[in-house]
DNA sequence: ATTATATATGAACATTTGTTCATATGAGGA
DNA sequence: TCCTCATATGAACAAATGTTCATATATAAT
């Protein structure tokens, strides 16, 4: 036999702490989501307020105003006020490689069995 | 007036459209869960069997298998046959870079209000 | 102060997602 | 062939998530 071995204590160090994994996960969570990956695509161009934002995506207000809470909350998007309207940016320099990465991987030819 | 104009037709004209936000939402879905990125750090390190995976995880083969399934059906990982043996490897040139980029985000001082 | 507009938030509900348990399939060995 | 090990799959259930509707807060205008 032996030889197969898997030294798993190495494996195992090789892998974030939970902690981590879960901070990565609920960030790809929140990009996990069409309606927000569309608000996402719609900041990358301008900043936008939130009455605008539902007009570009044809989403209600309330429905964006919730969305965009979650992608501040993982610190995706910022707001500042301007009068009455809120106006948001994206607050993150990462989203647009990440984004262009997912693209070309779902444009990438697969192994097949 | 006429101090604050969006472009409303141009802005959507910048958003994909919804077939392929719903891939890439289905993509970020898939790598934002805790347990399968952690198969996906572990994949990462070396081939693995569904059992090694098991095994290094602490996490049920029965599990193990479940995300297997859609890491696969995503496109992120592949498997050949080594007798009873299912070996699974990463099939993705991506998702290195994704996690790298992810990772700098979270570690990134966020603009304050 | 009252009213209107812009945004945020909470609760309720429906949907999606993940886990577990039971069972099925597939391969190698006795 | 029969048995065992390795993996896959289906169904049931629990938990997390997203949407909608109602309501609250904040700012500005009258």
């Amino acid at each position: 036999m032996l030889e197969n071995q898997v030294n798993f204590i190495e494996l195992q160090a090789g892998i974030p702490k939970d902690e981590t994994l879960t901070l990565l996960g609920d960030f790809f969570k929140t990009i996990g989501d069409p309606t927000r990956l569309k608000i996402l695509f719609a900041l990358s161009q301008q900043d936008l307020n939130v009455h605008d934002i539902s007009l570009t995506t044809i989403i209600s207000v309330s429905a964006i105003s919730h969305q965009l809470a979650a992608l501040k909350r993982m610190g995706l998007v910022a707001a500042r006020r301007d009068g009455k309207n809120m106006i948001y940016r994206l607050d993150d320099s990462h989203i647009h490689g990440i984004i262009q990465l997912a693209k070309d991987h779902l444009s990438e030819p697969r192994s097949l069995e």
